[in-house]
RNA sequence: GGCCCGUUCGUCUAGGGGUUAGGACAGGAGAUUUUCAUUCUUCAAACACGGGUUCGAUUCCCGUACGGGCUACCA
């Protein structure tokens, strides 16, 4: 009896998408999926004058990225309601809304930004609404001529919705219950904007009707227009297949005010860009997870957690997971801070997971760039050693020792093993490094605890020495296993070049 | 300002009329690792406040405070 779910992520593209939307989306699609629904991707351009050049396609590569894909929509192929794009669906609204004008719920309003400027000066608090629309110059006020004359004359016009003095509008949220909101609270809110372009409000409902949009969920800035919504479906009489809503709680900014936008960009020290980006105008470029380092498999999962939960304590969820354990029910009614932290934490855990040969293959061309070419089962096995040192993909940068040795040692560090020195044979020590042909890691241990006391040298030291000669810094793997990959020839020129210098 | 929504450790959250209020991140301590990281153990840390209702409220109701959203021919 209940209509198939079909659910629809709908941005704007007036700029590119920020992790709050990708959050809306994500939960739409692990709805739709639970569900055995459609996800769709519908592109809101109403507004001509705030369209940012590249963002639609920014909002198919960040879905593509995360990997939560429509199965109909604009860059995902068209299904039967075919087009996706609000702009390109601009004649469809028109006859909408003179349905309304027919039926007496909307009317066409002739004031100018002047007037309408005039109005809220003089009125306080100003609204168009039941009490103040007989101020203004509608289809309400003028004669019927007076409108025809207009109308004819091409005059600009908006059409508006006619709302009722006084009315209770209820309406159920998924998420956040019964929610009553009185007419008198609300205004006149145009329909049709002068361009002949719907709002908003007008294209967004239309859509989901003609889409047959079983659930709307989105963010929790829409619930104030949600009665009007209510309403546009009651006038336009489509009720009965009026669509379940769930405003979703808000991303907000982890460092006080406001919720998490846009502008925020690297403001605060972590992306809120899925994507880099480049604006098309100043050229400013802000940062994206993606290239920050970040997996896909990884942000998904975070951006999951950021207002719901699946009432156990499993944390770390692939997608089907999340697509099983998904319920609006186990969405929170708070917004929440944007937790840097806990998503680096989701990081380094799923880069743990990896396979060697999956991280290696990942972080492949940064090596290649930043360290030159790399035998495969070389590369594999170096990070093999670093693995769960990983919070980001770029983390790879900082192990270069693995691929290149030390040139030029840092002085403060040779200060710290330079004891060493006095009584040490280091060309005694390199040629018992050339020896080592034993690739076993204990075997290697034992033999070089062996060389220390044989030649009354404290281990810790030696261990300190040959630390600092393999990787340049005081820590990393363990000795045996660094000179297990790197043989005893690089570890020999690694240890006379360390010894040089001190 | 008006209206709407919300409020559990620093953060993300579980829970719900009677609980030692649970977990995770971050933080502290310790063990392992002759280093560091990992891993393990462990510690500290919360029901915004005031009134009801009730034998009993953190949980239900009402107020207050605080936070957030909306208040455009923006979405």
């Amino acid at each position: 009896m209940s209509k198939k779910v079909r659910v629809r992520f709908a941005p704007s593209p007036t700029g590119p998408l920020h992790i709050g939307g990708v959050r809306t989306a994500l939960y739409n699609y692990l709805f739709a999926k639970k569900y055995g629904g459609d996800f769709i991707l519908r592109i809101e351009d109403t507004d001509q004058n705030r369209l940012v050049q590249g963002t639609e396609n920014y909002i198919i590569e960040t879905l593509k990225w995360i990997g939560i894909e429509p199965n109909e929509g604009v860059g995902f192929g068209d299904g039967q309601f075919a087009p996706y794009r609000q702009s390109d669906r601009k004649d469809s609204y028109r006859q909408y809304a003179e349905q309304l004008l027919n039926a007496g719920f909307a009317y066409y309003a002739f004031d100018t930004e002047t007037d309408l400027e005039q109005l809220k000066a003089t009125h306080p608090n100003f609204k168009y609404d039941a009490n103040t629309r007989e101020q203004g110059k509608n289809s309400l006020t003028l004669s019927k001529e007076e409108v025809a004359q207009r109308l004819a004359n091409n005059e600009h016009y908006v059409i508006r919705i006619k709302l009722p003095l006084d009315e209770d509008v209820k309406f159920h949220d998924e998420i956040r219950g019964h929610v009553t909101v009185n007419t008198s609270q609300m205004d006149d809110k145009v329909l049709l904007k002068s361009d002949g372009m719907p709002t908003y409000h007008l294209a967004n409902v239309c859509d989901d009707y003609v889409m047959q949009i079983s659930h709307v969920i989105r963010g929790e800035e829409w619930l104030p227009s949600a009665p009007l919504h209510v309403l546009l479906y009651r006038y336009l009489d489509w009720e009965n297949s009026m669509p379940k809503f769930a405003h979703l709680p808000l991303l907000l900014k982890p460092d006080g005010n406001g919720k998490l936008s846009k502008r925020d960009g690297d403001r605060l020290g972590f992306p809120v860009f899925p994507l880099e980006w480049t604006d098309p105008i100043s050229n400013e470029i802000s940062s994206g997870y993606k290239q920050k380092g970040y997996l896909p498999e990884s942000v998904l999962n975070m951006l999951a957690f950021l207002g719901w939960n699946p009432g156990t304590e499993q944390e770390i969820f692939s997608k089907e997971e999340l697509i099983v354990a998904f319920s609006i029910e186990h969405i929170h009614k708070a917004g929440a801070k944007f937790d840097f932290e806990k998503a680096k934490w989701f990081n380094a855990e799923y880069i743990k997971k990896l396979s060697n040969e999956a991280l290696a293959s990942l972080v492949k061309e940064t090596v290649t760039t930043k360290f030159g070419n790399q035998d495969d089962v070389y590369l594999t096995k170096a990070l093999g050693l670093v693995k769960e040192r990983f919070v980001f993909l770029n983390d790879v940068e900082l192990f270069g020792y693995l691929f290149q040795p030390t040139e030029k040692y840092d002085v403060t560090i040779l200060s710290k093993i330079n004891n060493i020195k006095e009584n040490f044979n280091v060309d005694a020590f390199a040629d018992f490094l050339l020896q080592q042909t034993n690739t076993d890691l204990i075997a290697i241990e034992t033999s070089l605890k062996e060389f220390a006391t044989n030649n009354n040298i404290k281990v810790g030291d030696m261990m300190k020495f040959l630390r600092v000669s393999l990787v340049g810094e005081l820590s990393g793997p363990t000795i045996p296993e660094l000179i297990q990959l790197f043989g005893s020839e690089e570890t020999n020129k690694r240890v006379k070049n360390c010894f040089s210098q001190l």
